[in-house]
DNA sequence: ATAGGGTTAG
């Protein structure tokens, strides 16, 4: 054991020791027993209203340990009213609480969810201690109350009230948003000074605090530092490489920490899957599934939640059903996630025939809605998407929120109702994002509407010039007006504004290997096979029928470059390495980083047609699965 | 007495 644990515990065992003479004395002269000695039997046996009525009988001759035994039954049962019987009968008898009983009397105002009741009883204590300002703090922090909390602990410290681990472990959980950072370092710096920056529970709190800034790296140096680790500092470190996306980092420090016997339980669990679903990692999330079921854990939604989301995410929905249907019980989340998923699969009628059981049992809500609407849109059912938002705001009485309006103005786009999604946007009581006005360009793309494509085009180059997406899906809609031209002058903006974005990249888990490719990648070992693989494809395509669309590709070529170039996107040099690797027949699953281009899209639905072979892929938006030629998105996305 | 990690959607 590392030496300051040592200390804590020494801490401790002095306290008790401190305590023992009282008790040694009161064996050896007994007492009568005190008046109120029957209530606290009664709170442990759960019986707390006829302790109550007690407590009422025995008017003003109940002593502490009455008190003390009816808040702890009180605080239990999260019990409001009772606490206030409570409260209110030491106020009749002039009962004087200890400076323990008053923050009792506060934890239970706490626990009960009556911040109000439980200030008010901080400002009037006379006294308190660190418990009394750890407590209020906790009840901020726990009801997201950042702000409050913050300024509370700041009182205490004005107060000459010291902080302890608790207290620096609870605050911490409040340095979150646009000032958090700056806080939160600020409290790592008073945990150095007063040695507490190594308690395991402040440094959980700390490393998370950090993740949540997204400075992973002092996240990672707080939990290397770490003299002891449990499953939570272990979970906290996985959850904060997932939740930033570093979804490998998350993958490969639980290897490190499971081979080094960490201890698990159903929130790794679901941090870890969450980090497989971005992965599309679906045999790790098998091997996951079967050590989940090998643990025996009790029936956690959360963790079934999760795994619904995996196997979804992983391309395998009837696995998520089967998890789905086999669950004791559901939360509104359980079936949001199975509605998301048949969403993005574009598996309309599934979500809308999931929707109406749903609503049988729980009341939907804002997330549910977001699914079934961006699932009617993924599965071309546009005027049922229309039903369910007039449902949502007519009968449901529901507000939408933004991205409600974003799912209708997709809704709307698809059925190239273009002008209508403009007029939508410009009465919402919302500004329009970037991610709207990118849908409506492609519905503009889909629908051939060079007027309206041009207008909105301009507007996100004004507000994201950076993306050079918005300039692929002009050049594009130029592209298939014949205006040769109007594709050049884009070209020559492209050039002007050095557009950087993030780059393309695609992967394929084959072998439980990753196998991961960028655009004109050559780092593969089996590079040269690869390339040969495509241009194999290329020319057995062409014969079918395939064009490559060179207006997928914006730099300053000329067109045998372009051709080569296109040839090289991240998508077609997994494509190649799947139909080498994998079984005949077997379903090749691939997962891109940003939406898929127009070009490898169709070069996947020759490849498909021509080789026989089912393509799955999962872009930035949703799956394709393609099978003999055709895409479940059926071409607009 | 008071404490740390958490699933859908975007």
């Amino acid at each position: 054991m590392h030496g300051r644990s040592r200390v804590f515990l020494l801490r401790r065992i002095h306290l008790k020791d401190s305590d023992r003479p009282r008790q040694l004395s009161c064996q050896t002269s007994p007492s009568p027993l005190p008046p109120d000695s029957n209530l606290k039997p009664l709170c442990l046996q759960g019986r707390l209203h006829e302790a109550l009525l007690g407590m009422a009988t025995l008017g003003a001759e109940v002593r502490f340990h009455g008190y003390d035994a009816l808040l702890t039954a009180c605080i239990d049962r999260r019990a409001f009213l009772e606490g206030q019987l409570v409260h209110a009968h030491m106020i009749k008898s002039q009962y004087l609480p200890s400076v323990y009983l008053a923050t009792r009397l506060l934890i239970m105002y706490v626990k009960c969810d009556s911040l109000n009741d439980a200030r008010h009883m901080l400002e009037a204590m006379p006294e308190r201690n660190v418990v009394s300002w750890t407590a209020m703090i906790s009840g901020y922090s726990q009801k997201g109350h950042c702000a409050e909390a913050l300024g509370l602990f700041v009182k205490m410290m004005e107060a000459g009230q010291l902080p302890d681990e608790y207290t620096l472990a609870t605050v911490l959980t409040s340095c979150t948003g646009p000032f958090g950072p700056k806080h939160g370092r600020q409290i790592h710096s008073l945990a150095l000074k007063t040695n507490f920056d190594s308690h395991m529970f402040v440094g959980s709190s700390l490393l998370d605090m950090y993740a949540k800034a997204s400075e992973i790296e002092d996240a990672r140096r707080v939990f290397d530092i770490l003299p002891d680790r449990d499953v939570v500092s272990c979970t906290a470190i996985i959850s904060g490489y997932a939740q930033l996306g570093l979804d490998a980092e998350a993958l490969e420090v639980f290897k490190l920490l499971h081979k080094e016997g960490m201890d698990c339980n159903y929130v790794t669990f679901s941090c870890l899957l969450n980090a497989l679903s971005g992965l599309a990692a679906l045999d790790y999330g098998r091997q996951v599934h079967g050590l989940v079921i090998r643990c025996e854990l009790p029936f956690y939604v959360v963790l079934q939640n999760s795994l619904i989301d995996m196997y979804s995410k992983c391309g395998s929905l009837i696995y998520s059903r089967k998890i789905f249907d086999n669950m004791l019980e559901r939360s509104v989340i359980s079936w949001n996630a199975m509605l998301a998923g048949y969403g993005k699969h574009g598996l309309g009628s599934e979500v809308v025939r999931l929707f109406k059981s749903m609503v049988q049992e729980v009341r939907p809500d804002g997330v549910s809605f977001k699914a079934v609407l961006s699932g009617c849109s993924h599965g071309g059912l546009v005027d049922e998407g229309l039903d369910f938002f007039d449902f949502m705001v007519n009968d449901q009485r529901m507000k939408p929120d933004i991205g409600h309006y974003g799912c209708v103005i997709d809704l709307l786009g698809r059925a190239g109702r273009i002008e209508k999604a403009l007029d939508l946007m410009k009465c919402m009581p919302f500004e329009p994002t970037t991610a709207m006005w990118g849908s409506l360009l492609g519905a503009c793309r889909v629908h051939a509407n060079v007027s309206i494509g041009e207008f909105v085009a301009q507007k996100l180059l004004d507000i994201e010039p950076e993306n050079s997406g918005n300039f692929v899906i002009l050049s594009n809609i130029y592209a298939a007006a014949g205006r040769w031209q109007d594709v050049a002058r884009v070209r020559e903006l492209m050039k002007e504004r050095t557009v950087t974005k993030e780059p393309g990249r695609s992967w394929i888990n084959l072998d439980k290997t990753m196998h991961t490719f960028y655009s004109s990648d050559r780092s593969h070992p089996q590079r040269e096979q690869i390339y040969a693989k495509i241009l194999e494809l290329y020319e057995r395509i062409k014969e079918a029928g395939y064009v490559p669309d060179l207006s997928c590709v914006l730099h300053d070529v000329d067109d045998e470059q372009k051709e080569s170039m296109l040839l090289g996107h991240s998508e077609k040099l997994a494509i190649a390495f799947g139909l080498m690797g994998s079984t005949p027949c077997k379903l090749i699953r691939i997962t891109k980083n940003l939406r898929i281009c127009v070009d490898c899209h169709n070069f996947a639905k020759y490849v498909s047609k021509v080789y026989a072979r089912d393509i799955s892929l999962r872009d930035s938006n949703r799956f394709h699965l393609i099978v003999r030629g055709t895409c479940t998105c059926r071409d607009y996305w």
